[in-house]
RNA sequence: GUGAGUGUAGCUCAAAUGGUUAGAGUACCUGACUGUGGCUCAGGAUGCUGUGGGUUCAAUUCCCAUCACUCACCCCA
């Protein structure tokens, strides 16, 4: 292989087509069935101050500590690439007063520094809704019936959801000392790492998948057996509202996920045809986030799914929206200024054309037109413009025929419709 | 950031234990078909074997380094 002066960078992809049409099928899956659930799309920025992160997602957390793509501009300020969304929204929410309650939903680029694998790049595509202003657990239910929605609707099947509540903050100091003192009278069980979550948030080592850190916890207490009564009330009207919509979902004591502004819900899409990297998204109810960027006390709630791990998931890949392009074929140098002209026309009826200038012969035109997945050729050759008529071709049958120019429009039209 | 595996034609892959001109399928181009694609047949073009170094009379093959990709750890989308 020739070496290539320029590839692209480590854990970026390109999508060509079909794909990028595969991939912007499944956003426009997306956005329409949150337009459907009352949402309605944000877009901010692709890099913030480091600070909404750093605030937001926790100092200690790994994506803050050693994930983020942050650098200086030319004015030194800290900025870095966004490495997930809900920090951003909630942000742009609050500078852009927005009434409450809010439902948004945002689709883009997100950046993580990581060695890519299966479904881990370091450009990542995602979607996510978040509920701003709603406190009601039904609201925490709906969202998480919502992700299993879309991911049906993809023919995704083998999808599992988790659910589990971490407390709020009532519940949740005493219970984090609860834990803490539990893991330090086995810290001879734990690793490395766990030794320090123990240090910045015990309930990080829920998360660790070394065997010992998994006994560790297993003897420890967990989140729900100490919820509040509130809390409690909470995480079970969740549970019976999953219950009533029929959506199956499993208790996991033992997830908490790694963003430090969660509290209460979390839940987690799971698949089993993604390799490691098993999670198809996550989200959780996070009602003091607003006000730690200085809002009024506002609760939220909400979700991000990951694009990749979508599109790996989906049992077939979605088919590439149909599209239809007609190809004008010239004969000689006579008929090509015709051709365009033709183009010309067909594009102002809204209908989609290609001429091969370059071509010397119609047998090359004709794979021009294959090659372009053309839906059917229309052919100007002397004969057609002496009896002032087109040959249109269609290319899925081979059917040929002469039309009069002033049904043309209409007979392509005819053959785009199937 | 740590580890393992893999780098040969545009793509998918061959080339026993080092051996002389690196092959096949597919895609591509040309022709059979001087105004008709997809099928068939005939012909044609294509490689600094990822890069740099080393061992050897000789390296695609062995060794070292480096880069890239893949998978896993970690983390999560």
């Amino acid at each position: 292989m020739s070496e290539l002066k320029q590839s692209r960078p480590k854990g970026t992809q390109d999508f060509v087509p079909p794909d990028s049409e595969r991939r912007r099928q499944v956003e426009a899956a997306f956005r329409h069935l949150a337009a459907c659930y009352g949402y309605r799309e944000i877009i901010t920025p692709t890099f913030e101050h480091t600070a909404v992160f750093v605030k937001s997602s926790g100092e200690g957390s790994d994506v803050v500590t050693k994930e983020m793509y942050s650098f200086k501009d030319r004015a030194e300020r800290d900025l870095t690439l966004r490495p997930e969304g809900t920090p951003g929204v909630v942000r742009a929410a609050l500078e852009n007063r927005l009434r409450l309650p809010c439902r948004l939903y945002y689709v883009g680029p997100f950046f993580r520094y990581g060695r890519p694998q299966k479904g881990r790049f370091r450009e990542f595509g995602q979607v996510g809704v978040e509920a701003l202003g709603e406190a009601s657990p039904l609201v925490d239910a709906e969202i998480i019936y919502f992700g299993a929605d879309f991911f049906r609707r993809l023919g995704i099947s083998d999808c599992t959801v988790q659910v589990n509540s971490i407390g709020c903050r009532t519940c949740r100091p005493a219970y984090r000392e609860t834990l803490r003192k539990s893991l330090f009278d086995q810290k001879e069980r734990l690793c490395a790492d766990c030794l320090v979550r123990l240090e910045r948030n015990p309930l990080r080592v829920f998360d660790c998948k070394v065997e010992t850190c998994r006994q560790a916890v297993q003897d420890a207490p967990t989140p729900r057996q100490h919820l509040c009564a509130d809390c409690e009330r909470h995480h079970e009207q969740v549970l019976s509202a999953l219950t009533r919509r029929g959506l199956r979902h499993a208790a996991n004591d033992r997830l908490v996920r790694g963003l430090d502004y969660y509290n209460r819900t979390t839940f987690e899409y799971l698949s089993t045809s993604l390799g490691a990297q098993d999670s198809l998204g996550g989200g959780g109810r996070y009602d003091y986030l607003v006000e730690d960027f200085g809002g009024p006390p506002t609760p939220g709630v909400g979700v991000a799914i990951g694009l990749e791990r979508t599109l790996l998931a989906a049992p077939v890949a979605p088919a590439p929206a149909r599209r239809h392009l007609a190809f004008v074929i010239w004969l000689t140098e006579a008929e090509r200024a015709a051709a365009q002209e033709l183009a010309d026309r067909l594009r102002t009826d809204g209908i989609a054309a290609q001429v091969d200038y370059d071509a010397r012969k119609v047998k090359g035109q004709f794979r021009s037109a294959d090659a372009a997945e053309a839906t059917c050729c229309i052919i100007i050759g002397p004969d057609e413009l002496a009896k002032s008529v087109y040959s249109l071709k269609d290319l899925a049958t081979g059917e040929q025929r002469e039309v009069a120019s002033d049904v043309l429009v209409e007979a392509v039209r005819a053959l785009f419709r199937d």
